[in-house]
DNA sequence: GTTACATGTGTGACGATGCACATAAGGAGC
DNA sequence: GCTCCTTATGTGCATCGTCACACATGTAAC
C-alpha cells in the first residue's frame, strides 16, 4: 500500500492543500491512517506532481500564508481506479491504513469489489487468530537481569496477548457487519435499478 | 522507539537465536509487535553485535542448520535499563509496539515507572479521543470521479470513525485495568517487604 | 528421484516513516 | 518589544519496513 493512494482518494473527493490534508488526517481521519507527519505529506504531494497524478495552483490568502491547492488529474483518477481494482494483500497489522483506505475508496467506486476486499481481510485475520494460539517458546530457564521479574513478565505478556486477540475478534465482527450492510445496499440498489439499467449482480465471494 | 529495544528486552529473559525471535514475534508476540520481517531481525542483531549490546555463539545442531544463539551483554543490560528509565513519548498509533514493549519491559524492571508510562499513555489517548471529535473539513462540494459515491463514502467513513473511537475507548479501559492491578501488586509487595527492606512507595502519578 | 516444506541465516535495494531543523506571516498575551 | 501559537511549506538524514533473492540442510510426501 502506498500513502499516495490515500491522498489520491481524498483529492478525488475535493481539492485540498497540504495543511488541510494534514489536519484532516490528524483529527477526523486519524482512524483511517495515523502517524502521518506533515513532511511526508508535502514530500508525497511533490512526487505526485512530478508523476502527473495531481496539479496545484497557489491560493494567496489575506492575512495567512499562501497555500498550494492540489487537484487530482485524469492520470490520477486512472491510477486510483487501477489501484482499487488491483489485488488486496493484508498485512499483519489490523485496523490500519492498508485495509481502511482500500476499503473506503474501493467501496465508493465498486461496492462489489469492496466485499472481496473484506473477505480477503477476514480470511487473513481468522488465520492470524489461529496462529496466535501456537506457543513457540517458553520464556523460562533464564539468565536474566538480576532485578528482572519474570513472573510479572509472563502475567503481563499474557494479558497483552489476550487483549490483542479480543481486539482482532472485535475487528472481525465489525468487518462482518460492514460486509452485511454492503450486501444489503447492493441488493436494494440492484432491485431499484433492475428495470432501468439491469445491472448484473455478480457474486463477489471467491 | 527502536526495534533494538524489543530484542534487547527479550534476550534479557533468555538467550535466543534469530529464528526463534522471528517465530515468537509471529505467534505469541504478534500483539506485542507485528510486521516483523526476518531480514530485519538478522540485520538488527548484526548491528547490536557491532555495538556490543549482544554476543553470540554458534550452536551446531544435529540434523538441522547451525544457529547463532545471542546473549545479552552487560552493555546491553545497561542500555535496556537506560531505555526503560528514559521518558516515554506516545505516538498516534495505539496498541502498538511503541507502548507495548515499553510497558512490558519497564514493568519487569521498575513497576512504579510502568505506572508513569501508563499514565502518559492514558493522557495522550484521552486527548486523542477529544481531538477526533473536531471536524476540520467538509468533504462536500466536490469535483469527483464520475462514478464516485460520496454518500457511501461519508457513511463508511463515519462507521470507521465510530469503530476507531470505540477501539481507543476499549484501549483506555484496558490501560486502566492494567494500572489498577499494578498498583495493587506494588501495594502488596510493599506491605510484604515493609519490615525487611523498607521500600519507599513513591506516588508515580504525575 | 524430485518436489515441497521447515529450519536456519543472510544481502541488496528501495520506499516509507520520523525527527530535527528551517522559513515566513500574522495574532494573542505579557 | 518579546514570546508563543497557528497557519503554511519545505529539506536532510537516519532508521524502519518490505520484497526479492540467495544459500544450506534434513524430512516427508508423491
Amino acid at each position: 500500500m502506498k500513502f499516495e493512494n490515500v491522498l489520491l482518494g481524498l483529492l478525488a473527493m475535493k481539492p485540498l492543500h497540504g495543511y488541510e490534508l494534514m489536519k484532516w488526517l490528524d483529527t477526523e481521519g486519524q482512524f483511517l491512517r495515523s502517524n502521518t507527519h506533515h513532511s511526508q505529506i508535502y514530500r508525497e504531494l511533490g512526487r505526485m506532481v512530478t508523476n502527473g497524478l495531481v496539479e496545484f495552483h497557489v491560493d494567496p490568502r489575506e492575512g495567512r500564508p499562501d497555500a498550494k491547492v492540489y487537484r487530482i488529474t485524469d492520470v490520477g483518477r486512472e491510477a486510483l481506479v487501477e489501484w482499487v481494482h488491483s489485488p488486496y494483500q493484508p498485512t499483519s497489522r489490523f485496523q490500519d491504513a492498508d485495509f481502511n483506505a482500500r476499503f473506503i475508496f474501493t467501496a465508493q467506486l465498486d461496492p462489489a469489489a469492496a466485499i472481496v476486499v473484506i473477505d480477503t481481510e477476514l480470511d487473513y485475520r481468522r488465520a492470524q487468530v489461529l496462529r496466535s494460539r501456537t506457543r513457540s517458546l517458553t520464556m523460562a530457564d533464564p539468565d536474566p537481569i538480576p532485578e528482572i521479574d519474570l513472573a510479572r513478565a509472563r502475567r503481563l505478556g499474557l494479558a497483552m496477548h489476550e487483549f490483542g486477540k479480543e481486539s482482532v475478534d472485535r475487528w472481525i465482527e465489525w468487518l462482518e457487519e460492514m460486509r452485511a450492510s454492503l450486501v444489503d445496499e447492493i441488493a436494494s440498489d440492484t432491485v431499484a435499478e433492475a428495470s432501468v439499467t439491469a445491472t448484473p449482480t455478480e457474486e463477489a465471494r471467491s
